[in-house]
DNA sequence: ACCCGGTAGTGACTTTGGTCACTGTGCCCT
DNA sequence: AGGGCACAGTGACCAAAGTCACTACCGGGT
């Protein structure tokens, strides 16, 4: 049965700071919900209905282009709290969500969630430090859209990957790909083939070795060089 | 000498809902300061010192890449305010901000504006809904970004001109660009030439009349069309 | 074994975006 | 009148992005 509704709150930037009573006031207006992978947890422009919470998974949220093409706006983890500002604006949903692994998420009705928040001002604080986090991290896509190039959005991802979850080995530092080329090329907002081209490229300069998912770095110190370089 | 501090101050979606108590509070608080057409406010990455509110003018707020090319995020008019957000999280200033007319700002000091809102709690709230809707713009440039063409957004554009501040005549409806063809370039997030290009084009099209920074839309259903044309 | 659906790689091509280098134009200044 | 300056238009390129069509591989199913 995974962990208490509690623990999960307690993890959340939102809610860590409760104390016992509060907490124990909120937890029951809390319900946990199920998705599978792939499923759609809400779409882009639904009435919003509450706040979601991730307890276990991931969840992308994106928007869809008419002619079907995905851009990723953010990918939350366990801990990470969406769709906050729907709920206090009254607005719909600017993006949709959906899960990409098997996900537990914590759900609270938006009526709950702002009553809540105008009986603890100091949520309502910590609300608007999630939404600044988020707002520079829309301020970073937009950035990279306007300025670099597929290559360089490719080069950044997998430097990051590699710097947060990477195992350094002998030939290199080992980075697992945990999405299909599809799903990188909506986080990199373009499309399959380019992610494919690209991937061959840096392994054909030297940079990378791919085998299916798995890539090796081989020169992290060439690839940051190329990330900025104007060729 | 323009308005007092306090006629403006009540045109803010912030503050528009004060008492005259409040009001009275906070006044004293606030320096009235002026730019001029290109100077600049504060550079990406500036520690943030507090929060402004136009008066009159208006602001650029932009990212500039290495290369020198412009991104605008956002264009605050006369009761707009910016730059809530590293006010309350502390961070830097995620983007620069520039004058692109003559203006006048109010500024409140970081810690001043903490304060009011502490003891202001609805305060608060007023800022996530402002930050709401800025989010929301953000993720409509991100949307443009990724999906669309320069023609699309130019397109979208002067539509949107058209419809806000157009004059109808009798060959169609009169707008008139109140920017250079390189300022036009940074809110597409593009280059001079392009923009340039896609108007004459436009022009031969026969969708538009172009003279300078005067344009005819002699067309407007036809460029609703095109907007969305997969050509 | 066989077929299938999801996933990847790639060649050939078109369109779009961006760069460079100029030219032209109108305006302000002295 | 002439010089300088910001702004706009354009031709010639080149590079990046995207499209289409196809092949191939892998891992389940039944």
């Amino acid at each position: 049965m995974s962990e208490g509704s509690e623990a999960i709150l307690r993890k959340t930037p939102l809610f860590a700071s409760l104390t016992e009573t509060e907490m124990h006031a909120l937890a029951p207006r809390v319900m946990k919900r199920r998705f599978q992978r792939g499923e759609l947890l809400f779409g882009e422009g639904d009435a919003c209905t509450g706040l979601f919470l991730v307890a276990s998974g991931k969840i992308r949220i994106f928007k869809l282009s008419p002619s079907g093409r995905e851009q990723v706006l953010a990918v939350e983890g366990p801990g990470s709290s969406f769709a906050e500002l729907p709920v206090f604006d009254g607005g719909n949903y600017p993006a949709a969500a959906s899960a990409s692994e098997d996900t537990e998420v914590l759900f609270i009705s938006r009526k709950d969630f702002q009553n809540f928040c105008r009986e603890h001002p100091d949520v309502a604080l910590k609300v608007i430090a999630v939404v600044g986090s988020r707002l520079r991290r829309l301020v970073g896509i937009i950035e990279e859209l306007s300025f670099t190039t597929v290559r360089q959005r490719l080069i950044a991802l997998i430097l990051r990957l590699a710097e947060a979850g990477g195992t350094p080995s002998k030939e290199g530092v080992r980075v697992e790909l945990a999405m299909s080329h599809q799903d990188l090329a909506g986080e990199l907002g373009t499309v399959r083939e380019l992610v494919s081209r690209n991937l061959s490229r840096l392994q054909a300069e030297g940079f990378l070795e791919v085998d299916g998912r798995k890539i090796v770095v081989r020169d992290m110190a060439g690839l940051k060089r190329e990330q900025s370089a104007a060729e």
